[in-house]
RNA sequence: GGUCGGGUAACUCAGCGGUAGAGUGGCGCCCUUACAAGGCGCAGGUCGCAUGUUCGAAUCAUGUCCCGACCA
């Protein structure tokens, strides 16, 4: 083995095994009886490449996935990808463009063969990125969304809710995108805060010709569209205008001056407000209250249309700064001040979305969410972090209908057909031809396409067959966990849970765990632009800095974006292997919002997989030419260090199994790295060294049985997160007959079964940890070269001690380099100074010791008064606390006796270090 | 405007009523045959601020100041 563990050959050699092994795969044998374990993944865009959302997404549900696997789960994870409506188009749009063409030159059935055409050769990439992770998906049922079968379920959903009332087609203000040219839902309008803009002051003439009124707008273009203006009912300052009308200055019409006190704020500008139905939400609701004209002033591509008069063509922001002119032109503009305000913006297209009247299909949310709250708050779906709970009820209960058509040619196409001769809407899953209304055969089909989030809503039954009753349907659902980020709770797992529960009458899963968000280590967003984007590839590959940065630039980035990068990584990342990502990304809290991903986290990992390596090549070259494999039954050994590592091996196994269970992968990876390395590297593998040696035979094969049985443990343990190393390593320790094919379908380890506590071997060891801290504190300080013998007289007067330190001289006096002499005469102890010669003392819970010859007085005296400063002000602390009687009258028990044996404890810890000091 | 987070060591974060923790970085000593992607040791914090509850507060409550997200 070389010194140096590489991921990059071993991660995509045992991936491969894992695949071609079939190891991924459910089963659906009937006579499969293990329960299952079902997660279907969110799918990824199909135009998406990976990015560290989806390597965070990826880890933890492996993590899970792996874990119950292990532990003899049917276990399926789903995988997928999604058709991803507006995104999809875009990009096919994009490479029409380059041909000089747009999707209206080819139609939309040649047009969407096109994106079926684009999908095969470069869609859905990500899906082999999702592998480079390690993720161990069952490929075999990998479903997209506008495959046949979920187009049938798609059909099946839309025509079952329009037939139960809860789909409909109705005319409102809607959000248009003009770019992308569709309607939007309300969730895909992002509110872009804090912009600068100017509010504009302009006058309407009254129509008696006796003055005018001075209205504001950010948007001075939809006076165009103005059918009112309105002023507060109570405003004395206006009672003269009550019933009046004013006279639009460009376009023929007179406007009433209505009353409305909803609308109307008088302390707010002038107290007066203009009124565009067609364009404003407020003025929409308020059109409908007076019964309003609504003037539709603009074209769906945001150009302004005939009722824009004398302005029409213009685009919508020339039509802006015409009217601006115009109205000043008249002496009709009274001025503009800067204005803070808040835009909508198409989430896809970024764009400013425009409000506008028009004709959609909605989906009535009220009756799906009802359930979909129950299933919460009565504990049938459980949402961890909990905190997210509050903002899913608040949405649900305030939910607005869902319109779900969209104005794209990519999608799945609404099931509508309209006729030419009567009114019927013809809703049906059989593509029709005649009307259903009249028999009549001209009928066209709607031409819109359903939002994506749709068909994603669906996604945890109609992957697993639904509308029909497959075996795997009933197999697999409702399936366990639902992982995610927690920007998609609304677009995705709430519409999931009313989709599951109204379709399936369950619900479609019972846990949803939610993650933060990915973001550079200063705790910024990833952007394009800003340059920090971190390639999860990159970080598992490794790439120069000058990879990064023509990346980063091609990509889009700005210079202060490209400088960052260049200054953040100058010489680009080395090959830290997708096992090293994946641990650093399941270090992170879940319940933090934020994942600041550092790179020199990532390296910290690393060099854990390196540490695991080495640990692995010590114990191997050691079990090398010995019969001792690793077995499946826990050593029973009698040596204080093979019953500590394996009391610890205990603690670590059952945080990692409480931890992953609860969802906090961060405690169970932590409790699993810090046991691999604070306490199996730096203590077992040392103290075994002089116990292999000993020439012991009882001795030496226990301790090889240990030695085997703690790391193969612990690699099961670890496997679910760093699957690529474990199973490298696994593979080469010598295991019992019949050990699994791989370490991903061997057992996971459980503390009760694998482990064995054993307090007293804690208790005991940490005795000769402490021992052996202190001395080696004293040849730092010191400066004592390891070749200097270290001489050190001990005495204690607790038995038990005494005998773990004789038992144990051996393996302390290797691992401190020293030489241990027992000094009967505890009063030398007390006065270090008469009897040993410039000598370095240190005092241990029970435990004194000198260490003669070794000191420049001057250093040592500050390091005790530097312990002793530390000491008295914990004694001092503690001391004031029992001094207090109401700490000791009213503080438990327990808690007070505790305080006094620190205080004895501190005190006889003091007295000795001032003897010392004294004595020195 | 509403709601929810967060402000803890130089950096990134954990802890969330009983004497402040980790990783990274810093400093010193070591190329000791598992590992220099390493070992050993050391130094760093009045836990945003202010009040309160409590025997005891980083931890609970109230207020306040910043930062962020989501919703309107």
């Amino acid at each position: 083995m070389p010194k140096q563990y590489s991921p990059t050959e071993a991660e995509s050699r045992w991936y491969e095994f894992w695949e071609k092994s079939g190891f991924f795969a459910a089963s659906e044998d009937p006579e499969d009886r293990r329960p299952t374990y079902t997660l279907a993944i969110p799918p990824p865009n199909v135009t998406g490449s990976l990015h560290m959302g989806h390597a965070c997404r990826t880890t933890f549900e492996d993590v899970l996935c792996r874990h119950k696997r292990m532990q003899g789960y049917n276990t399926l994870w789903v995988p997928g990808i999604d058709h991803a409506g507006i995104a999809t188009q875009v990009v096919v749009e994009r490479q029409l463009k380059k041909e000089g063409l747009t999707r209206h030159d080819l139609g939309r059935e040649k047009f969407i063969e096109r994106v079926w055409q684009w999908k095969e050769e470069s869609g859905g990439r990500i899906l082999q990125q999702l592998r480079k992770m390690g993720a161990s998906c069952d490929w075999t049922r990998t479903k997209f969304t506008m495959d046949p079968d979920m187009v049938r379920a798609v059909r099946e959903a839309f025509v079952r809710l329009y037939e139960e009332g809860l789909i409909y087609r109705d005319t409102r203000l809607v959000n248009w995108d003009v770019e992308s040219q569709t309607v939007l839902s309300d969730l895909e309008v992002e509110q872009e805060e804090n912009v600068e803009g100017a509010m504009f002051d302009f006058a309407y003439p009254l129509a008696d010709g006796n003055g005018e009124v001075v209205v504001s707008t950010t948007r001075p273009e939809t006076m165009l569209g103005d059918t009112a203006v309105a002023i507060h009912p109570d405003d004395a300052r206006y009672r003269h205008l009550h019933g009046k009308y004013v006279r639009h200055p460009f376009v023929d019409r007179l406007i009433p001056i209505i009353l409305d006190a909803e609308l109307v704020d008088p302390e707010f500008g002038t107290g007066v407000v203009k009124v565009t139905p067609a364009h404003d939400p407020n003025d929409f609701a308020t059109g409908k209250r007076h019964g309003l004209e609504e003037i539709n002033i603009l074209n769906l591509d945001g150009t302004l249309n005939a009722n824009a008069g004398p302005f029409q063509g213009l685009d919508r922001f020339e039509g802006r700064k015409a009217v601006e002119i115009e109205l000043g032109n008249r002496g009709l503009a009274r001025g503009a001040k800067k204005h803070m305000m808040t835009l909508p913006r198409s989430q896809r297209s970024g764009t400013i979305v425009e409000p506008m009247i028009s004709t959609q299909w909605f989906a009535k949310m009220a009756p799906l969410a009802a359930p979909a709250i129950k299933a919460v708050e009565d504990g049938t779906i459980q949402v961890l972090p909990p905190e997210w709970t509050k903002t899913y009820f608040h949405w649900l209960r305030n939910i607005q209908d869902w319109c779900i058509s969209r104005q794209l040619w990519w999608g799945h196409p609404i099931p509508a057909w309209y006729c030419d001769d009567c009114d019927h809407v013809t809703v049906s899953r059989e593509d029709a031809s005649v009307c259903e209304g009249c028999g009549g055969a001209s009928i066209r089909q709607d031409e819109d396409v359903l939002d994506t989030w749709f068909s994603s809503g669906l996604w945890p039954f109609s992957t697993l067959g639904w509308p029909d009753k497959t075996i795997a349907l009933e197999r697999f659902y409702p399936t366990q966990d639902m992982e995610t980020g927690y920007d998609i709770l609304f677009f995705w797992v709430a519409r999931m849970i009313m989709m599951g529960l109204h379709f399936m009458g369950e619900v479609p899963f019972t846990r949803v765990l939610l993650a933060g968000l990915v973001t550079d280590e200063r705790g910024e967003k990833m952007s394009k632009v800003k340059g920090n984007v971190v390639d999860p590839l990159d970080v598992i590959y490794g790439a120069t800095g000058e990879e990064l940065l023509a990346k980063a630039e091609k990509a889009g980035a700005k210079k202060s974006g490209l400088k960052y990068l260049k200054s953040t990584y100058p010489d680009g990342f080395v090959a830290y292997g997708a096992d090293a990502l994946r641990m650093t990304l399941l270090s992170y809290s879940p319940q933090s919002r934020r994942i600041a991903l550092s790179i020199k986290r990532i390296e910290g990992y690393r060099n854990f997989a390196n540490k695991l390596w080495n640990a692995s090549r010590y114990a191997l070259m050691r079990l090398e030419g010995s019969a001792t494999r690793a077995s499946q039954q826990c050593p029973q050994p009698k040596a204080l260090a093979n019953r500590w590592a394996l009391s610890r091996l205990y603690h670590a196994l059952d945080v990692a199994s409480t931890g992953i269970d609860a969802y906090r992968l961060d405690e169970a990876s932590g409790a699993l790295y810090h046991f691999v390395w604070d306490e199996f590297c730096d203590w077992y593998l040392e103290v075994s060294k002089p116990a292999l040696d000993s020439g012991d035979a009882a001795l030496v094969a226990e301790t090889e049985a240990t030695l085997a049985h703690v790391l193969e443990t612990v690699l099961r343990a670890l496997h679910p997160m760093m699957p690529h190393i474990t199973e490298e390593i696994w593979q080469r320790i010598p295991k019992w007959d019949g050990a699994a094919k791989s370490i991903m379908i061997s057992r996971f380890p459980s503390a009760l079964v694998d482990a064995r506590i054993d307090r007293i071997a804690q208790r005991d060891f940490e005795v000769v940890q402490a021992f052996v801290g202190s001395i080696r504190t004293i040849r730092a300080e010191h400066d004592v070269p390891k070749s200097h013998p270290m001489p050190v007289h001990w005495h204690t007067s607790d038995e038990d001690k005494r005998s773990v330190l004789d038992a144990e001289r051996f393996t302390i006096e290797t691992l401190a380099r020293c030489q241990m002499r027992f000094e009967a005469d505890a009063s030398k102890l007390d006065d270090p100074g008469a009897h040993f010669e410039n000598a370095a003392v240190f005092l241990n819970p029970g435990v004194r010791a000198a260490v003669p010859g070794v000191i420049d007085a001057g250093k040592e005296r500050d390091r005790l008064q530097r312990d002793l400063k530390k000491l008295e002000k914990e004694l001092g602390a503690v001391e004031k606390k029992l001094g207090n009687p109401s700490f000791v009258d009213r503080a438990p028990e327990a808690v007070v006796e505790k305080s006094k044996r620190d205080a004895s404890r501190l005190r006889e810890k003091r007295d000795r270090l001032e003897a010392a000091l004294r004595s020195l």
